[in-house]
DNA sequence: CTAAAACGGTTCGATAGCGTAATGAATTAA
DNA sequence: TTAATTCATTACGCTATCGAACCGTTTTAG
């Protein structure tokens, strides 16, 4: 259909898609704490991205609300995967800082990523 | 911590959560139809593997409940990204069929994903 | 000091999602 | 034919989340 690439990179959209539907559905499944995408948004810009993090420029980053973020981080606090913490230097200003069990689940989550992402080679189909 | 892998495939733990943050992070921007996790299982499910799928299937294979998978298929279906369909041979059954609007949007996504696949070898980050 | 602006949080009504349990329709067993 | 089983959906109560508007505190401007 489209035979215009010259020289496809070694992984192709079906390819991306089966890695995103693996990660996904063993994420479903296990489902511990269920966050919901601008949560699980959220707490991978606190963990890959540079400090500090504020509620509006989280709300920036995501085009979201605010409110949207408080909310996402009363539950991300409540499963302790961050932490407010008043910023020193702005008293109106909230820094979110990471915690140890928010560091541990991306790990993992890391982890379940790069199992699929090494699987991928081995499932090369060309269907569709 | 592991080094009994032999040949480390030249990604590391922070690339697969930098990708991963950039794809939802991405997603979280533009989406217009704001899907779920499992609504968006339940997608990659139907379009990246082999027909047929029932409720029964996707409940089975998310480890969900039945009715939640109706509702996830009330949704993509408002949004024409999947279409019901009963199955002749058993009229009880109902049979998720995908859509041209569906492929459109994963389509876009893989791409998405591809995309900041192919920036990871550029962001070689080796903090933390 | 006083007034305006900025920031995060809270309240409000509305919407969407969840699982359990009950309902309808279709198949199978007797 | 009748009864039991199976599949999907709906009903129900509950919880979570949404955006808009408002509040209290802190900073900045005058």
């Amino acid at each position: 259909m489209n035979p215009v690439i010259p020289a496809t990179p070694a992984v192709k959209p079906a390819q991306a898609l089966e890695l995103w539907r693996r990660t996904i559905v063993e994420g479903v499944r296990r489902d511990q704490p269920d966050l919901s995408t601008r949560q699980m948004a959220i707490l991978l810009i606190v963990y890959t991205q540079p400090a500090p993090h504020t509620v509006r420029g989280l709300s920036g980053d995501l085009n979201i609300s605010k409110p949207a973020v408080t909310r996402a981080l009363d539950r991300l606090g409540q499963l302790d995967f961050v932490r407010r913490k008043v910023d020193e230097d702005d008293r109106r200003s909230v820094l979110v800082q990471r915690t140890l069990k928010g560091s541990v689940f991306l790990a993992d989550y890391a982890g379940l990523i790069l199992a699929n992402m090494t699987m991928l080679p081995e499932h090369n189909g060309s269907a569709s």
